[in-house]
DNA sequence: CGCCTTTCGTTGTAAATACAACAGACTTTC
DNA sequence: GAAAGTCTGTTGTATTTACAACGAAAGGCG
């Protein structure tokens, strides 16, 4: 566990605690550590989640494949960052939860986060406004995605995505952490039309792009 | 203020604190009382959200209109539930939020809520803890529209959204809370080809309707 | 280097959707 | 109860997408 210890303390769970304070807390909040190998199953869609999990180490992907087979990818999980927390209130985890690369993932037990001895650790009441500002960013990052995805074509979905992803690294140039396929499920679009949307893009001057490293021209909005 | 105490007492945001306490609790937390006609803005995109706000009579829709006026209804608020709970970490509102009926919002100071005083009001960690659920679910619904939303065809989103429907609600005969417009705008489709794609649907005997009360047929899953 | 696997672009066709326009049913209002 | 307005269903056309299939390029590995 020490290990992670500066992870965790850059998490947004543990945000203005101190390290003296946090490590305390660790075992009152009954951490477990846990590894998981590239396409291990962290949860999967109707598990019961009853932990608060941080991933320390490594990269998740949050996705369901309906009955048909179709796969939608939900969001990615990075280093320091909160995962599973939308299903507190007891109802059944929805999406699957899969290690993209080797993962490691520091869990609390949430009914200990939630509910014991606010007093006993100085913090604890930090942690759960912590966990309250986790969720609403989850949140947003639900609501982002349902900007890009309620869009009406391809192309104005990608638009969406892309100048929201150059918004964010505050440059028209960036790099995005999907494949072809990954990025088409995110935005639950067929990869191959989605292909060929992009270089008709690139050919009307939109946007150029090799890989998965973008550039967004000035010419901007069609 | 008074006239709301039974809907307060029945919200998630007091769940599990008694009457007397919660009386205490409503001005040590800021609370403040407003009404808004039908078609009123209650927020727009790029208001701050520094509240946390409760509807207490009527109904509102949370939608956003596009650069090119497609509107996309992201979710529907009923009575006793909590709105704008997604931006308490300080980024702008995404959305509108807009009385549907003419309606009455009780709001806290989300600083309050958060950060004061957890010692002097007995039950404030609880409010606390209601806030993680409330957003918890909050973040459920998000993830159950995605799982509607990213269905590729009509009737397949059509089918998500109305078995859900079915299984919330208990029997195969329910009502909806959206007209077609609504529904379209909230599935992300076209109105009059979702309406052809329902007459498809009843036709095919997969279910019957009458304006928004659908009946689901034992056939099922087409 | 050569083989194998994965990823990406390309194309043609069938299917699904958006859009526009209109008619009928139902509501509201005066 | 007539008029105005709203909601829903219907149809035809142009656009967009999904699907399948394939070849080329890139990366991994012995």
């Amino acid at each position: 566990m020490e290990k992670y210890l500066e992870i965790l303390k850059g998490s947004k769970l543990f945000a203005n605690v101190a390290e003296p304070e946090m490590i305390s807390m660790l075992a009152c909040l009954g951490s477990r550590e846990r590894q998981y190998n590239e396409g291990e199953f962290v949860f999967r869609r109707g598990d019961r989640v009853d932990s608060v999990s941080v991933l320390a180490e490594g990269g998740l992907i949050v996705q369901s494949d309906d009955y048909w087979g179709n796969r939608s990818i939900i969001t990615s999980v990075g280093v320091g960052e909160l995962f599973g927390v939308g299903y507190l209130a007891g109802e059944a985890i929805m999406n699957d939860v899969v290690a993209a690369e080797d993962s490691t993932v520091i869990s609390f037990d949430a009914k200990r986060v939630l509910t014991v001895c606010p007093s006993a650790c100085p913090r604890h009441a930090q942690v759960v406004r912590n966990l309250v500002f986790a969720l609403s960013e989850a949140n947003l990052r639900l609501v982002t995605k349902l900007g890009h995805i309620q869009k009406r074509t391809t192309r104005e979905k990608l638009m969406s995505y892309l100048s929201l992803m150059a918004k964010k690294t505050g440059s028209s140039t960036f790099t995005i952490p999907f494949n072809r396929q990954q990025l088409a499920d995110f935005l639950s679009v067929d990869r191959s039309a989605m292909s060929a949307e992009l270089c008709r893009m690139r050919d009307d001057g939109l946007l150029r792009f090799n890989r998965n490293s973008f550039t967004l021209m000035e010419s901007g909005r069609a």
